[in-house]
DNA sequence: ACATTACGATACTATACGTTCCGTTATTGA
DNA sequence: TCAATAACGGAACGTATAGTATCGTAATGT
């Protein structure tokens, strides 16, 4: 039931790597169920069935441990089919399925509202947010690259058109966020609304 | 310095209406501040300078409060210039102006990250965010109507893949949000982004 | 004037947080 | 085998803050 750890040669006790991933999982448990500043310290610990110092002995408040408990959450996966169209679509359907099976739709966007009016937050959360969005625009630029995108194109409000309507579901609408939808989307985003 | 509203004919001194108003307009300022969960009936009240049985007197909680005092934000006005691509822009221009002038800009995550995880407020909210959107649908389909779209437009989706780029630098990379963005996200969504 | 109601301020009570301490348990090294 | 060490879960501590109740004062109508 024990820990499996190396201490480095120390002696002691070490510690228990069960108990390190049983208060992640608590972790995004709660994030999913009450928010981020809902999330106290004490739910975690009952959560995970572990003592409160145990989560202090590992870290020193909970924004750290929000955001490791945040990157263990699977995310866009690169995709090269030979076609934008369906390497968008592959990717983002597959993204779609995480959003089905693991609770990062509901703690994307708690995460999302407090970093508006948490600087440290932000700070720590921006530049994971933004290398999550990479492989998308490197799937557009595959796209220029090949030619089926025209050369001067503005890369980041690309990738923002793209996933815009899964934004606007998973934070207004709320609706569900089936992978049949990605279709539709992408060849409307890259097709356009206009007559053609 | 006293309210000035008729009381019905009831004896008493009456409600002050400038208290009403102070207590709705630091709602909204500490929205933006701390965020929904965050905020606190004690700290609207020291906001407004009003004693905390002057805002329980009026609402039960701060859940109808804070419904209230979003309610008085500016929200999207229609526009109709002739064309989809001049109606779309107009409306985008103008509101994002309004993101820029108000605090909505912060109040909007905030309460959408906390939709995701009470059923309360996603409840009070989901009709009043619908609302929001209509008069986009309503551009986009007098658009239809006007031929400049195709009659079988998915109208929700496309709604969502004209605001998706504003929605997604809101919540994610919380950027500036300059209404000259408006012009190219406009045409972008009406002419996709394939090569023609 | 007098009754009535709202006002701002403050005292009160209960809950719940973060922190620290404690006896126990697991591991290392002599 | 047995001390030394460090992490373990649980519990106790002090603090902060929520919501409620109460107080004296101010502003109305009769």
């Amino acid at each position: 039931m024990a820990g499996s750890g190396s201490n480095g040669g120390s002696a002691g006790r070490p510690r228990s790597e069960e108990a390190h991933q049983a208060i992640l999982d608590a972790t995004v448990e709660l994030l999913a169920e009450v928010g981020f500043s809902a999330l106290t310290v004490e739910g975690v610990a009952q959560r995970a069935g572990v003592g409160k110092a145990t989560i202090y002995r590992r870290w020193p408040s909970k924004l750290p441990l929000v955001v490791e408990a945040f990157g263990g959450l699977p995310r866009l996966e690169e995709v090269d089919m030979g076609d934008v169209a369906s390497d968008l679509k592959a990717m983002l359907r597959s993204y779609l399925q995480i959003f089905n099976t693991t609770p990062l739709a509901t703690i994307l966007p708690s995460l999302a509202g407090e970093r508006a009016h948490n600087d440290a937050l932000s700070e720590l959360f921006d530049p994971v947010l933004k290398g999550r969005r990479r492989p998308l625009t490197v799937a557009l630029e595959r796209g220029v690259e090949r030619g089926e995108l025209p050369a001067g194109l503005d890369l980041e409000l690309a990738a923002d058109l793209v996933v815009g309507p899964i934004a606007v579901k998973l934070f207004f609408t709320g609706g569900k966020l089936s992978p049949r939808m990605v279709g539709p989307m992408v060849d409307m985003a890259l097709a356009g609304l206009a007559k053609s």
